[in-house]
DNA sequence: CCGTTAACCTGAGAGC
DNA sequence: TGCTCTCAGGTTAACG
């Protein structure tokens, strides 16, 4: 499901319900999700109090009273339900492709709560949780991760540093996490043709002002799409069950077909595959 | 070290 | 209806 937006507006939703609520007991129910669930995780989280929430890149940290931490990604179909105790409660309704139920053979952890419950679900399971005892643990773990388009050192320098000596397509240093984090296939289309880029454009035949329109329109286009509440393609929805609406922005992410959205350009939209994922581009535009 | 590919999963939608 | 096939917001182990 989500990229850099989508888990913004998790965190964004999450915060007004969860700061300073204690869990009083967790079960999981399948502990094989992209990677095996740890042994007595459960244990760890009981009566643990909850500090802040925060997000780095796609990864949603959920900071504890006593230091710990707990990492949340969500893969392609991973999302969080809260579900309240009270008897006019809200069903949350964060639905799988549409269900209007809850897709209960794919809840497999459940976080108890005084007054609610937080569900986590994943069809495909390609999602996965980790724990942290300490800070420099967590921060290790992180190390490898490349910064992220709205970190205030994603700049010139940084991006130049990252490409250098690189012999792949911009699309797919886009998607390396390694040296760009927070984007996915989504937001690698959408600014590439914001910055009127190639996708399979080599990064070294990078000139700086094209490197400066990519840094431009990465920061640019992560901010539309938080404002929007992310994007709802299938299964995308914030805490509270609202969609976002960034998809009604896009510009060539699944629209191929469709004329280029260019003033006076004569293309269309097309799509093409670019290391085995769909990548959409007006040809015209995108140099 | 780098770049590419296959693998991990389930479900929706298209085509027959 | 129902079967088969392709495709989907991601990451990473394994290989050349």
């Amino acid at each position: 499901m989500p990229e850099l937006p989508e888990v913004e507006i998790i965190k964004q939703s999450l915060q007004k319900s969860v700061i300073n609520k204690k869990i009083n007991k967790v079960l999981i129910k399948n502990r094989n999700l992209r990677f095996r669930i740890q042994r007595g995780l459960e244990k760890e989280l009981n009566n643990n109090k909850i500090n802040h929430i925060s997000r780095k890149s796609k990864y949603l940290i959920i900071h504890f009273k006593n230091k710990r931490f707990l990492v949340i990604h969500f893969g392609m179909t991973g999302t969080l339900h809260l579900i309240k105790k009270k008897k006019n409660y809200q069903n949350t309704n964060l639905s799988f492709y549409h269900s209007t139920n809850l897709p209960k053979k794919h809840n497999h952890i459940v976080f108890f709560f005084d007054n609610f419950k937080l569900i986590y679900n994943d069809p495909r399971r390609f999602g996965f949780i980790k724990f942290f005892f300490n800070k420099n643990e967590l921060l290790r773990y992180f190390a490898n991760k490349g910064l992220e388009p709205l970190d205030s050192s994603f700049n010139l320098e940084y991006v130049k540093k990252k490409i250098l000596n690189r012999k792949k397509n911009i699309k797919n240093i886009f998607l390396d996490q390694s040296l760009i984090s927070g984007i996915g296939n989504i937001y690698a289309n959408e600014i590439l043709y914001y910055s009127k880029i190639n996708p399979n454009k080599k990064v070294n035949k990078l000139k700086d002002d094209e490197i400066k329109k990519i840094i431009k329109f990465s920061k640019y286009v992560l901010k539309q799409a938080i404002y929007k509440g992310g994007s709802s393609i299938k299964d995308f929805k914030n805490i509270k069950g609202n969609s976002g609406s960034y998809q009604k922005e896009f510009r060539v992410y699944d629209r191929e077909g469709e004329s280029c959205s260019t003033k006076n350009c004569i293309g269309t939209i097309k799509k093409i595959l670019i290391s085995n994922r769909s990548t959409f581009l007006c040809k015209y535009c995108q140099k």
